[in-house]
This record gives structure tokens, sequence and C-alpha cells, in this order.
DNA sequence: ATCGGAAACCCTACC
DNA sequence: GGTTTCCGAT
């Protein structure tokens, strides 16, 4: 099957190709211009990927400028770049490894002018764009015609992941619809609010992108003729605009060798235009994203789509015990439309699958809290361990009991630093300054702190700046000519004067910014503008922490520096846009991750605990009944399973409390599709199939915690009194026990626990850890400062 | 213009 | 359960 360069290029001593399977080296070694890997969980891609790399930068087929590499996050493309050096060294440095949106902001920036755009554009997280939305959606007055801000966003947002614009949809949108026209309206209307503020969303950093190429075939040629590989992963979860990047990029140079510009000559080669060569690596099982517009038919047809592609196979799997993949595969085999497939692995049986069955989402908890205690123990690292869950709301009960076990956890994605108010506050001041055509982020800081500046006054500036043909910014300066009051008037003059003061140092004029510009410009808007001192001048605890998150974004600009001497204050907005969550790449060491299962894509666990295993959460209720939901459901729960080495736990309720509201909750479908012997069920839910009560509370006899609540079956959602008796015995609230001193050898009585003997107390201040043996259930480590105990 | 409390809405996953 | 929005009181 050898290709004949792999004679010429590879001997089997290549420490490139050492300890890797036969299909492995063939996904390195296959030279032509496209390859398709379907690589199985687990199958070892990310080294063949890299080793690729690796061996393109070797042989001298290409030089690292001219690869570009496309990741899912940005945090999986610093690993690649770091794994890429191990193999190669220094020389990784001039490649391009990103996301597509990282990648796509890189390009136009570069281009922006080419249509009418700036390099210091700013990019528009959800957030902003609901922003935005609200006030179109209200313009056009579109509640009338049942259309709310949140539905117009998601629809313009799969319209541009389809590469439609406002003037193609206009085209063959039914405009006798007067819901369709207004909509239609509102798409218009936005695109131009975007180009006026020198903005883009997230979607458009793709599709604009597209159309930049499209348009300007010069400027395309130019990247085409850069990049020579360009290598894909994840190819599964790439939607149209995705694919249709990929496509552009890979195309022939168009025109001809030309002087670019700049003295930069392009050098064609004599023979016949040739265009990149592709390399796609996926897994349609773990195609998890086709909410947001991926097309799994970006795989399963590629083989059509780049006619003499290669496909090479991945199958055997090197990360998880046999238990764990007989798991997996009898899940997945659920799904009818796929192609069959069989991880293996030629290592052990392993441990069991093991399966809970909590009364509450608290009880789950703390059985998880008690099974990573006790793998602990043994010698696993925590850093070792990792819950997943189906939505980040379920995160806020294991982290409850999380900090009263004492259990180190850090959390992954889910609400960000970045979304939070005050860091939205800040960075606004900072785009204030950079673009000041983005209007939305000068009216989000008019006003903050509170300088009386209401909605009138507000209207007043934006009336003036229309009528006088200037922007919103510059508006403020004239605060006489718009006829407001002397006190008003004032502070705009103020707000004026620290964002100029802000812009001598973020852009200073001729010359290139200091590398401490960033730090100090955003300590001038921080400080000049009064927004800290009315922070720390506030009585409200919650402010003080504000004042701390402040501090660490301060903390995250010298950092940036330090990592980019030369990075600039736009390319520090653009690392906060699109890093932002999962990212940190800072070291996860000594602590338990809790993620999504959306976020656990990817990363593998010697142990994994898979919680919330029942109907309506996965499958998720909305996705139950979307077409092609539950099989998507399915395929996330796979995606969770397999990325498990050693030990996997399966964990549900009975009961969980969503809105404040308790309810009752069923087993997933899915753990049906197990077979029986392969989990271990510590406390079983019973009769999978339906109904839960009755059978479960027979099967659950052995477990002694059940006699003191004395367990009754559930009517769904009966807010009966009984229930509440049983759900939720830990309190929302975290108590305090402030100075509590405990000793070896005091007795102290807990919540739940009962009554126990402190065996020993480690740590200090609000870490002190108490060590307990009770007199039932045995031994706990416990938060002295947040645990519900008393000493007696 | 700002504050406080009541009421309404919400929660799928992410770059 | 938490956040955002609305409204009336200062």
């Amino acid at each position: 099957m050898a290709d004949a360069s792999d004679v010429t290029l590879f001997s089997d001593r290549d420490p490139l190709l050492e300890g890797l399977n036969p299909p492995q080296r063939d996904a390195v070694t296959y030279r032509g211009p496209a390859l398709l890997i379907v690589a199985g969980a687990g199958s070892g891609k990310t080294r063949v990927l890299t080793h690729r790399i690796a061996s393109l930068l070797e042989s001298k087929e290409a030089w690292p400028s001219q690869i570009l590499a496309i990741t899912f996050t940005n945090k999986a493309a610093g690993e690649m770049r770091e794994r890429v050096e191990q193999l190669v060294g220094e020389r990784a440095k001039g490649m391009w490894i990103s996301t597509f949106h990282s990648a796509c902001v890189r390009i136009l920036r570069r281009e922006a002018d080419h249509f009418g755009f700036t390099k210091s554009f700013t990019i528009y997280d959800s957030g902003d764009v609901r922003a935005l939305m609200k006030r179109l959606v209200k313009e056009h007055e579109a509640e009338t015609f049942g259309l709310t801000p949140a539905g117009v966003q998601s629809r313009i947002s799969k319209l541009k992941n389809e590469l439609q614009d406002a003037e193609s949809h206009a085209r063959q949108a039914n405009m006798s619809d007067p819901a369709e026209r207004v909509f239609s309206e509102i798409f218009h209307d936005y695109q131009r609010q975007l180009r006026k503020a020198n903005a883009f969303d997230f979607d458009d950093l793709l599709a604009q992108t597209v159309y930049l190429f499209r348009a300007f075939p010069d400027v395309a040629d130019k990247y085409r003729r850069r990049f020579t590989h360009i290598l894909v992963d994840e190819y599964q979860d790439t939607n149209h605009a995705q694919y249709q990047l990929i496509r552009e990029l890979t195309k022939p140079v168009q025109g001809e060798s030309m002087d670019l510009g700049g003295g930069m000559l392009a050098i064609m080669p004599e023979d016949e235009p040739q265009g990149a060569s592709l390399t796609v690596v996926g897994d349609s099982d773990q195609s998890i994203y086709a909410f947001r517009g991926a097309d799994i038919r970006n795989i399963t047809e590629f083989e059509r789509d780049f006619p003499g592609a290669k496909v090479v196979l991945l199958e055997q799997n090197y990360r998880s015990s046999q238990n764990i993949l007989d798991a997996a595969n009898s899940v997945i085999r659920n799904n009818f439309d796929r192609k069959d497939k069989k991880l293996w692995t030629s290592e052990g049986e392993g441990a069991p699958v093991i399966g809970f069955t909590g009364y509450s989402q608290h009880d789950e908890a703390q059985f998880i809290a008690d099974e990573i205690d006790s793998i602990r123990r043994k010698g696993v690292d925590y850093s070792e361990m990792a819950v997943f869950y189906r939505t980040n709301s379920q995160s806020r009960a294991l982290e409850e009991i999380f900090i009263r076990s004492a259990i180190p956890y850090r959390i992954m994605g889910g609400t960000k630093f970045y979304d939070r108010a005050e860091i939205k506050d800040a960075l606004a001041y900072l785009v204030a300054v950079v673009n000041p055509a983005d209007e939305l982020a000068v009216r989000r800081i008019l006003n903050k702190p509170k300088r009386g500046i209401g909605a009138v006054t507000e209207t007043n500036i934006a009336r003036f700046a229309v009528d006088n043909d200037i922007s919103f910014r510059d508006a403020i300066a004239h605060g006489a000519a718009i006829g407001l009051g002397p006190k008003i008037r004032g502070a705009l003059d103020q707000l004026d004067a620290v964002l100029r003061e802000a812009q001598a140092i973020l852009l200073p004029e001729g010359e290139d910014a200091k590398p401490t510009s960033v730090t100090e410009g955003l300590q001038v808007l921080l400080n000049k503008s009064g927004y800290l001192d009315t922070l720390r001048r506030s009585r409200d605890p919650q402010d003080e922490a504000r004042v701390e998150n402040l501090d660490e974004l301060v903390a995250v600009t010298r950092e940036f520096a330090r990592n980019n001497p030369e990075g600039t204050i736009v390319d520090f907005l653009t690392e906060v846009a699109l890093v932002a969550d999962s990212d940190d790449l800072d070291d996860s060491s000594g602590t338990v991750s809790l993620m999504t299962l959306h976020t656990a894509k990817g990363l593998e666990f010697d142990t994994v605990f898979l919680t919330g295993v029942e109907e309506d959460l996965i499958p998720h209720r909305i996705a139950a009944g979307e077409p092609g939901g539950p099989q998507e459901e399915r395929r996330l729960f796979y995606v969770g399973i397999t990325r498990a080495r050693k030990r996997l736990y399966l964990s549900l309720a009975m009961t969980r409390a969503q809105f404040g509201e308790v309810s009752a909750a069923m087993p997933s479908r899915f753990l049906q599709e197990i077979p029986a012997g392969l989990i271990d069920w510590r406390q079983s839910p019973g009769d999978v199939n339906g109904r839960g009560g009755t059978q479960s509370r027979a099967l659950n006899a052995n477990r002694p915690r059940e006699n003191r609540w004395g367990v009754k079956p559930l009517e769904k959602k009966a807010p009966s009194a009984a229930l509440s008796e049983f759900t939720n015995r830990v309190t929302g609230k975290v108590r305090d026990n402030g100075d509590l001193e405990l000793a070896a050898g005091d007795r102290v009585r807990h919540d739940d626990f009962g009554e126990g003997t402190v065996d020993q107390v480690t740590g200090i201040g609000a870490k002190r850890i108490a060590h307990v043996r009770f007199d039932e259930v045995g031994p706990k480590k416990l938060l002295i400062k947040v645990a519900p105990i008393e000493k007696i």
C-alpha cells in the first residue's frame, strides 16, 4: 500500500515513525493533495498530526510559514505548537497554528482596509450582539411580529454560517410575510451597524474572510501562495463557512505571478498551478456541534469533495480500558446513520464502569466527592480526575459539596471572567479609545461610573452626532453645543479628557507604543474615570470582589506584555475576545477539573465522573425533540465516556432542582444501551425503562441512608411536602464557622454525617481542614470554615 | 437620575 | 437559583 514517496523519504527507524502503528504511519507519511484521517476516540490523532507536521518540516517539504494548522480551541492550538516544538525545536515558530476564528482575525486585520474597515476593528461577542439586537428589535417594533432579540440573533447567526448575507436572504425571503420583512430589515440594519462600528461578530470573522477572498482574488492568491500545507483538526465540526474557507485556500493560485506590492514578488513554479495539500482529521461519531451549524457531511462526503483523496482509519485505541470502550461502542452503535467502526485496545479489560443513583443532586455530588477522596488516597493526583455535566448550571451543586469536602477543583469554561460586568466595562473603555467608531462600547461607559447621564442625555448626544455628521464619541466633547447643563457638561469633558490621555499612551502618534502601554492605559482609564474609586467607596461587599477582578485584569495585561513584548492594545483585545474561557493554559495541576461535556472534547483523564445521566439532561429536553437531536446527544454521551482512561463513573439523581423547583428525574435512555454486565451499580436506579419509583426503592434497600429519609415514589413535578423532606439537605447558603477551633480528639456533629471524632487538623486560616472519623459513615475531610458542623 | 423591591424570565452546548 | 427589567418612591 506504500506510496513510492514512503520508500524514499522514510525508513522504519525514522524517529518520527517510532512507536506508531501501520495506519498511523500511513497518516504521517502519505503525500498527496488530500488526506482524510478518520480518527476514533483515543486513537492518537494528535500524535499523528504533530508527527505529520514535523515530518513535513524535517524533510524540508515545507517551511514553517507554509503550514496552516487549524484546531478547535486555542488550548488545542497551544498544545499542538508545543508538541511540534518538542519534535523539531525552534523551527516551529513561523507556523500558523490557531483556530478558524483566530486565523481569520489575523487575515482580516491585515486586509481590513480593502473593504472599509480598519485594523483596529472590534470583535463583538454574543453579549455585545445581544445588546445591539435588543435595541434594533425595539426600534423596528419587531416584538409585535413575534420576533425576539434572541430569536433574531440565532437566525442571523445560522444564516451567516451558511454564507447568506442580508441581501441574499432578502432575495429569497417571502416578503409578503410582514414578520419576514421586518426580520430582513433588522438583518440589514444590524450589518450596517456593525460596519459603522468597525466591528465583526464571531460569525462575520469567518464569513467576511470568505467574501474577502471571493471579492479580491489577488488577496486570496497571496494566502494561497503562502500556505502549501493546510491541516484541519475536528473536521466533523466544521460548518459551511469554514468549509468554504478551506475550499478557497486550497484552490490553485488564480492570477498570474505578480508584484504584490511592498516589494514582495510572488514566486511561481514553472509547472501547472496546484492547490495546497489538505489534511483533515475527524470522527463523525464525535460530531457535537450541529446546533451551531456544524455540518457532518463535510466529513462524510470528503471523498466526493476531494476526488482521489486518501483515507486512513485509526481504530486502535490507546487510551481506555476495554470495559470503557465496550460501554462506548454499545452506546454509539444505536446511531443508525453511521459507518460501523469499532474501537479496540490491546490493554486489559480494566475496572468495571461504576454506576450510582443519588436521591438528589447533592447526594450525587457527595458520592462523587467521597470517591474522589478515596481515589486520591490511593495516590492518584486530583488533576487526573474530571467531572462532566451537560449544562453549566449543574456545576453549582458539585461546587458546594466540593468546597465543604475540601476537594480542590477548577471549573473550565462556564461563566467566564470576561463576562463579568466590571471586566466588560473596563474592556469597553479600552475599545472606546482604540476604536472610537464602536458606539456600543462608548455608550456602555458613558455613565459608568454614574455621571448623572441618563437616557435623555444619551439620546441628545446621539442626535447631535447625527445632525453634525460626527461620531458619538466625538460628540461627547461638545456638551455646550448640545445644550447640556454645566454639571453634565463637566462630566463629559472629564470623560473626554481621560479617553484622550489613554489614547496618547495606547496609540502614540508616529511611534510604536511601549510594551507597558496596555497596562498603563488601562490604569489611567480605571483610575481617572473614577470607576475604581466608586467601587472602592461602595459598601456593597460584591464591589470589593469587583475591584479584585479589575486588579486581576491589570495583571492579565502585564502577563500579556511579558509574553508579547511587541503586542499592541489591538492584539490584547483580540486575545481577550477569542481566547476567553476553557483556554486558561495555566496549570490545572492539583485540582479536579469540572466542565461540560462539550468542553471535554479532546481531553482525557484517568478517572471520569459523568454526572446527571438523566432524561431531559442527556439527551437534553430541547435537543430530544429536534431532528437529529437524540443522535447528537448520544454522540455527546459517547464523547464523555471515551475521555476516561481507567475509571468511569456514571451517576444520576432521582430528583433535581432547577429554577428553584424540584422535580423527579428519570434515568437517561442511554443507560439502557450499556449492557448490564458492564456496570457495577453501587446504587441502582432500578428499572431504567420507566416509571422510576417502586422498583428502584427495592434495589436501594442495601443503603443505610435510605432509612433516614424514607424515599417515596414521586409523581413528576408534584410539589409535595414529602419532596422537600429529602431534597437539599445541604442548604444553598454557604455558612461561615469563622474561628471554630478544633483539635484531635474533639467530637463534632455534622448535619448529614452525624457524630464523629476529629483525627487531625491540617491547613491554615480559612483553609483549615478537619479529618473526621464519623461513627456511621467513616472518615471524611471537611473544610472547617464552611462545613455544617458543630463541636459537641 | 437613582434607588429599591417586585416581577418576570431563564438555562443547552461554544468560537 | 440567579439575573434582568420594570415601576414607583425619593
